[in-house]
RNA sequence: GCCGGGAUGGCGGAAUUGGUAGACGCACGGGACUCAAAAUCCCGCGUUGGCGACAACGUGGGGGUUCGAUUCCCCCUCCCGGCACCA
């Protein structure tokens, strides 16, 4: 053993050794429970950043725990290869973007591995590759045929110089990210998943999922966005037919004083046709992005078009306005506006000096807008009726009338899954004039995606390659084009956790998913919170309707790990402030990296990055190493069993077998990887103070450090290999299991109570556990640092005993 | 704008169920070792007052509940994530 902690030599030998003895094969051959540990798999951007180092050590620390644990790991990797940065770079660099991906693949693989995972590398998946993206094409020909996708128009951000669609990301201030032309809004035909029909499922099944943050359900709860309303009929003044708007508030509706359609409502377009100056206003309403949050923040506009609505209650007239804050994807893509009762109406009629008409009791303040709910006023018939009262008698009335009803509505929307872009998975279309839209046969798929392209910058290379797109029909034989839009990226991530469990089966995955689904645990970043969670939870439910499996939730249970941000916001190349891991490995080894990386903060909340720190990290396992080194080097000896010890050594062993409790505990249940190393640090830092070396202390101090060494080999794997090598030469840690703790050894029979007067701080006693309530109140009393409040008339009021913690007395 | 989080010393963080605020580490200061430096080891380290014992203040701001609040409740500020075509 050298005396120097040698981290480049110990890395390579134990990753030599893990591959070569194939440590980390996932089989599902074995009696052992299963536990399968997934991590979020990686965009390959080319190298890897802190991020990726955080998320896959914690990863890869829950999966050697559960490993040492006694259960059958399996950890995969692989690779989520489509997607817009591959286009881009292409274009920069004049390459293919198969090709860049493909030489990001094989770089990261290689920083991976370097960073010591425990990772089954025989199944590891790249979605661009037809053998993935062939079974989703066959899942899509599947829902298709079920009429689970369907084509509709919808809008996307146009970019009139460059001519293409643009996604979200590249509109800044309204503006293309390379022509800096205005974008517009542009409706084109594109398909749809029905995830609404899933909604109710996908709402109520997170009741289910225990294992999940709290904080995660409740934003899929918000987005999901179940509401119980009411849906209103204005017959329009003067013309056939309705204007149908949705409300929650029903019980508002005698304070309706306009209505307000989106600027792409059917009733908006109608009204324009001999309105120019309206027309104006409506194409100014379909400037800027389609994003949601730009739509939301923009100024609030409208404009009245001139015509009228009937209210279905009152009879009264009201104005239509077009309105640039409806949304014309949400409820029927009008609104009722009662301004004295809600936000956005209140600012737009005060903007436009539209009338206010106050129905709700005001609570405590004579501010409007007044938007909590309470007793209705100046409502006629519904006067004095609570919010349940009034929603009930409003919609029966309405309904009386054939002008109304109660509805439940999702803010949900379905979701489109068309792109207009290169780098994706090809949608398995045939487009026939004479049978339409014919999903491409099982036996023809996949529809292959041509790797050698000319990315000019200008549009999709398929959609100009006729060797791509000119087929024939599959039903009639006849002349027909290939589709040649491809689907989001979305979609690869959102049956992943499948094909790894079955990653070589010929078809979309098979029985060995059931054995390994759910993922027991599923690690990524909070960001994906709502989205790619959602999608793949609706996946599970589509590929589970199909016949493929069986579990109803892919994911048991979910960390989400925070953001690694420097300088205040996340690290990303765009913003330029990425600090590269490879850096941190080559100086101080992945050991140190991922010792730092779970030491700097817990790891759901944000970790702000600092280059400092890192240091100690690494100073710790150079003093563990000499630790280890200052020990061996007097000869072997067996982890103390039995005999009569010092209080010294009692302590340290006490203190050991209280850390091995806690270790166990943060890394299991909490998550708590700081705190776990911190209280090794501890043990350590004790450990250091025992200088004798008799026989008895080095037993002792063989059990710590070999204890040390397991609880750290989760975290540090490469280190503890070498050093549990040193410490028991004729066995492998990874044969090794997890420390029980000796309850023996944890045995307390006296303990310090705080002592506190007015619940303040004051001095403290150490008294035998067995000790009464009494005994101790009367103890209490009579320490000096509680006499000496007792001065001046002061009477003891009340004694607070907290068992093994405090007493307070209350002196008045 | 809407939804979800967060704020504790010079810095990262700890305090697990309302019970000792600042564990552990970084940085910094002092000392030992050294010709010297690095490394290592020892000591100190929230603020203010005090030689000291000790005392007061202190967990983004304001209010409340409680014997006791970083923790629970109400209001506010700032920061972060998401908002359906970044992944």
């Amino acid at each position: 053993m050298q005396q120097q902690y040698p981290f480049k030599e110990i890395e390579q030998a134990a990753q030599a050794y893990w591959d070569q003895n194939q440590s980390f094969v996932a089989s599902e051959q074995s009696d052992k429970p299963k536990y399968y540990c997934l991590s979020m798999f990686p965009y390959p951007s080319g190298r890897l950043h802190m991020g990726h180092v955080r998320n896959y050590t914690i990863g890869d620390v829950l999966s050697r725990f559960h490993k040492m644990k006694g259960f059958n790991v399996m950890q995969p990797m692989g690779w989520d290869a489509f997607g817009l940065p591959a286009e881009n770079a292409a274009i920069k660099n004049n390459t293919a973007p198969a090709k860049w991906t493909y030489e990001n693949i094989e770089h990261m693989k290689t920083q991976l591995k370097q960073l010591g995972l425990g990772v089954d590398w025989n199944r590891e998946i790249a979605t661009c590759k037809p053998e993935y993206y062939k079974w989703e094409q066959w899942l899509f020909t599947e829902l298709f045929k079920k009429g689970l996708i369907y084509k509709k128009t919808s809008t996307v951000n146009w970019d009139p110089v460059d001519g293409t669609v643009l996604a979200n990301e590249q509109v800044i201030d309204g503006r293309g990210w390379r022509s800096g032309a205005l974008v517009e809004k542009r409706d084109i035909p594109q398909y749809f998943m029905k995830i609404t029909a899933y909604a109710e499922e996908l709402l109520n099944d997170l009741d289910k999922l225990d294992g999940w943050p709290e904080q995660v359900k409740t934003m899929q709860r918000n987005w999901i966005g179940k509401s119980y309303g009411c849906e209103v009929e204005f017959p329009i003044v003067g013309q056939s037919g309705n204007l149908k708007v949705y409300t929650t508030r029903p019980d508002t509706l005698m304070g309706a004083t306009y209505v307000a359609v989106a600027a792409e409502h059917a009733l908006a377009t109608l009204a324009a046709q001999s309105n120019p100056k309206l027309a104006e206003f409506i194409a100014e309403c379909k400037r800027g992005s389609v994003a949601e949050a730009d739509v939301a923040t923009a100024e609030k506009k409208g404009m009245d078009t001139g015509l009228f609505v009937t209210h279905p209650l009152n009879g009264e007239q009201l104005p239509v306005w077009v309105a640039n804050y409806v949304l014309a994807s949400y409820g029927e893509g009008a609104v009722m506006a009662v301004p004295a009762h809600d936000e956005r109406d209140f600012e737009f009629a005060n903007k436009y000096s539209l009338p206010i008409k106050a129905v709700i009791k005001q609570s405590d303040t004579d501010n409007l807008p007044m938007t909590e709910h309470g007793i209705l006023f100046g409502s006629g018939e519904f006067s004095g009726l609570n919010f349940e009262q009034s929603s009930d008698a409003i919609s029966a009335a309405l309904n009386a009338k054939n002008l109304g009803k109660k509805r439940t509505q999702f803010r949900l929307r379905d979701w489109g899954i068309s792109r207009q872009r290169y780098w994706g998975c090809p949608i398995p279309i045939i487009h026939c004039e004479k049978c339409g839209e014919v999903p491409v046969p099982a036996d023809q798929l996949p529809v292959v995606l041509p790797e050698d392209v000319v990315m000019d910058g200008v549009g999709s290379p398929i959609k100009k390659d006729p060797s791509f797109y000119e087929t024939t029909c599959p039903t009639c034989s006849g002349k027909a084009t290939r589709e040649t839009d491809t689907l989001d990226t979305f979609f690869e991530s959102s049956w992943y956790f499948a094909r790894y469990a079955s990653f070589d089966a010929n078809q979309m995955c098979d029985e060995r998913a059931n054995y390994w689904l759910p993922v027991d645990q599923y690690v990524g970043g909070i960001e994906h919170a709502i989205l790619h969670l959602l999608y793949a939870r609706f996946f599970n439910k589509l590929m589970r309707d199909v016949g493929l499996i069986q579990n109803d939730e892919p994911f048991t249970n979910l960390l989400t790990q925070g953001m690694v941000l420097k300088d205040g916001s996340k690290m990303s190349k765009s913003k330029g402030n990425t600090v590269d891991p490879q850096a941190l490995i080559d100086s101080y080894g992945a050991d140190t990296a991922r010792l730092f990386m779970m030491f700097a903060a817990p790891p759901e909340q944000s970790l702000e990055w600092a280059d400092s720190g890192v240091e100690g990290a690494n100073r710790f396992l150079r003093r563990l190493w000499k630790a280890v080194y200052e020990h061996v080097e007097l000869g072997e000896i067996a982890a103390y069993t039995t005999g009569d010890l010092s209080a010294e050594l009692k302590a340290i062993r006490l203190q050991l077998h209280l850390t091995i409790e806690k270790v166990a505990d943060d890394y299991g249940r909490r998550h708590s990887f700081n705190t776990a190393i911190s209280s090794v640090m501890e043990l350590m830092n004790a450990l250091a103070k025992i200088e004798a070396t008799d026989v008895l202390t080095r037993s002792v101090r063989q059990e710590v450090l070999q204890n040390v060494t397991l609880l750290l080999s989760p975290i540090v794997p490469h280190i503890c290999q070498a050093l549990w090598a040193e410490l028991k030469p004729n066995s492998h840690i990874l044969e090794a299991i997890w420390p029980l703790a000796d309850k023996t050894a944890m045995v307390q029979d006296e303990v310090e109570l705080v002592l506190q007067v007015n619940g303040k701080l004051r001095g403290s006693m150490v008294i035998s556990k067995q000790m009464a309530k009494l005994a101790i109140e009367q103890l209490a009393i009579t320490q000096p640092c509680v006499t000496k409040f007792l001065v001046d008339n002061a009477t003891v009021r009340k004694i607070i005993v907290v068992p093994n913690k405090l007493v307070n007395v209350v002196i008045g």
